[in-house]
RNA sequence: GCGCCUGUAGCUCAAUAGGAUAGAGCAACGGACUUCUAAUCCGUAGGCUGGGGGUUCGACUCCCUCCGGGCGCGCCA
């Protein structure tokens, strides 16, 4: 929470405490139960608490608040540079108070790293690999490919801000039954424009889209293809409509604040034969049976409900087999975790892709999958359909047209990506009251309003007075509980993203936001009093700093004037 | 039928690894602008956490069971 009293710094003090009681009543233990540290609920339960002394209690038989008396005490006694008191409430639980001397010493820390503040080094530099998105560049991203960019993208920014080091990744699925059926479908829309009589393909794609994608077809060749067939018309066919699509799908992405760091293509798995070399290394390890002419994977072996075919009965990989490969490429290139973010549809997939990766010899627990639920659009009360057969689907450009980038990433990363999304159209819209994204940029916009003001009247932070600034000032209940807030953003960072959860920044952006409209509604930050104007605006430099990381870790803009 | 997710205030969602009095926003009702932006703030009301059983100091959280919603269960991707 503050640089003195961090986490690790406390988990020490509590442990060696511990360890003193256990050797007072000469107990022995083979290891004392985890320290966790929560930031209470109640406001009145301390600034930090630990539950470890009715942990201790169930292990020992012993009396929780008796162990909890014993580590209170001692922790506070040899730290009283730390402490402002520790005191035992409820059941046992050991609550932590902090000097206010520390508060301020937070709000130093801030100001000097800025954009740093809330960074830390908890990932340890691991390499984790995040893949999300990877839609098939068969057609326009809709929103539910939004919502995964987002949450993607938020939290490997999150990542990399606890000290993980991250890399992004788009799959290209360009090998296949799927693009074929693509460029069948584009070539047969160009031979219609071209006035002939030609049968639509069964289950091609219907969109608007690929007859646009004819046309620019048949302005840049006119009848060059007319009435052709031959492989070569068709792979020439195939690769423009899916280099097409892909540069629409990475111009919408870039739209919506998704950059990726590598775009990596399923064809050259087979360009580079790495497809059969996975299955013969799988076969090698005895994990490769042949049954009705096709080759299996037997991903029975380790949990999954059925084997799975990986090369089919006419000599083709499955889609499953050049997954492998791919993400046996990912480890090979040193990454150490990967965190793959699907569409929930796609749950059934997770178990046979944790059986190969087991199968390869890879620990099970290095290889994520993050499930982010179904979005429900709602306008005027009413569910919109999305069925992306039918070719009437919402396209993610549509809604960005709508309502905005900050609102719809903020209206995406709000919830757990876990819980179905409803979408609101009327309240993204709405530029009022009920828009959260507005809330919380006002805060901002006003924060700089404020220090504009200031500077009109010659009330100026600056590098020759930042540092004796005369912050004890900052005495109200008001102002310490921002700093608490604002000390608790690291410890934000760090749980979002050990536990893959980007929606707990925007919780914590809402509370500071919503502060922060307090203090200013009762306090004047720019007053008669020079010395309490300056120590205030400190304050507010403070608030305007988180504000700004937490936005940007959510990839939304911090605007000064709304 | 089997598997995964889900059910919390009228609505949309929280609840930190099993912790303390289940919290926010919106909607409803009542108040606050001569002030650094009222896109704000203050107050009131709203709950047998889908039902039932269990595990323990303690359960929205874990286990069992039933009910309701979503999604899967291809030699598609």
């Amino acid at each position: 929470m503050f640089d003195k009293a961090n986490d690790d710094n406390l988990k020490q003090i509590i442990s060696r405490a511990v360890t003193q009681y256990l050797e007072n009543n000469k107990i022995e233990l083979k290891a004392i139960p985890k320290i966790i540290l929560t930031i209470p609920k109640n406001p009145a339960h301390g600034h930090l608490s630990t539950n470890i002394a009715l942990q201790l209690s169930g292990l020992l038989e012993g009396n929780a608040k008796n162990i909890a008396q014993f580590i209170g005490r001692e922790a506070e006694q040899n730290n009283p540079e730390i402490f402002e008191k520790i005191k035992i409430e409820g059941p046992g639980f050991i609550n932590f108070y902090f000097r206010k001397d520390l508060f301020y010493g937070l709000l130093l820390e801030i100001i000097s790293e800025k954009e740093k503040y809330g960074h830390s080094k908890r990932g340890n530099g691991e390499k984790v690999l995040v893949e999300y998105v990877s839609v098939n560049p068969t057609g326009p991203l809709h929103i539910g490919h939004g919502k995964c960019a987002v949450v993607g993208d938020s939290l490997s920014r999150i990542l990399a801000a606890a000290g993980y080091q991250v890399a992004t990744e788009y799959y290209i699925n360009d090998h296949g039954k799927q693009i074929d059926l693509l460029g069948e479908s584009v070539l047969a829309r160009y031979r219609q424009l071209c006035g002939e009589e030609v049968v639509f393909p069964e289950n091609g794609y219907q969109g608007d889209y690929i007859v646009t994608i004819a046309q620019e077809i048949k302005e840049k060749n006119q009848d060059k293809f007319k009435g052709k067939i031959d492989s070569g018309t068709k792979r020439f066919v195939r690769d423009y409509a899916k280099q097409r699509i892909l540069a629409d799908i990475r111009e919408d992405l870039i739209a919506f604040g998704v950059k990726f760091d590598n775009w990596f293509s399923e064809e050259s798995l087979y360009v580079q034969n790495r497809v059969q070399t996975v299955i013969e290394k799988l076969n090698q390890k005895g994990f490769i049976f042949s049954s009705k002419g096709a080759l299996w994977f037997k991903s029975t072996d380790f949990g999954d409900e059925k084997d799975r075919v990986v090369t089919k009965e006419n000599g083709e990989d499955t889609y499953f087999a050049s997954d492998i490969a791919y993400h046996d490429d990912k480890y090979r290139r040193g990454f150490t975790t990967l965190i793959d973010i699907w569409g929930s549809d796609h749950h059934g997939y997770i178990n046979r892709m944790k059986a190969a990766i087991q199968a390869l010899g890879y620990a099970k627990d290095s290889f994520q999958v993050l499930l982010v639920q179904f979005v429900t659009l709602v306008r005027a009360g009413q569910i919109i359909g999305m069925s992306t057969r039918g070719g009437q689907f919402i396209t993610l450009k549509d809604l960005l047209k709508e309502v905005g980038t900050d609102v719809a990433r903020y209206f995406f990363l709000m919830n757990s990506h876990d819980s179905h999304t409803e979408f609101n159209l009327d309240i993204a819209k709405s530029q009022s009251l009920e828009n959260p994204v507005f809330y919380i940029q006002y805060a901002y916009a006003r924060i700089c309003s404020i220090i504009e003001k200031g500077s009109a009247r010659n009330i100026v932070l600056n590098d020759w007075n930042k540092d004796s600034i005369d912050l004890v000032l900052l005495d109200k209940k008001e102002e310490l509980e921002i700093i608490k807030k604002l000390g608790q953003f690291k410890k934000i960072v760090e749980r979002s993203a050990e536990q893959r959860k980007p929606y707990l920044i925007a919780g914590y952006l809402h509370e500071l936001a919503s502060l922060f409209h307090k203090y200013y509604t009762e306090y004047k930050v720019i007053g008669e009093d020079k010395k309490l104007s300056l120590a205030r605006l400190y304050l507010i430099s403070c608030i305007k700093i988180v504000l700004e990381n937490s936005l940007s870790l959510l990839g939304i803009q911090a605007p000064e004037k709304m």
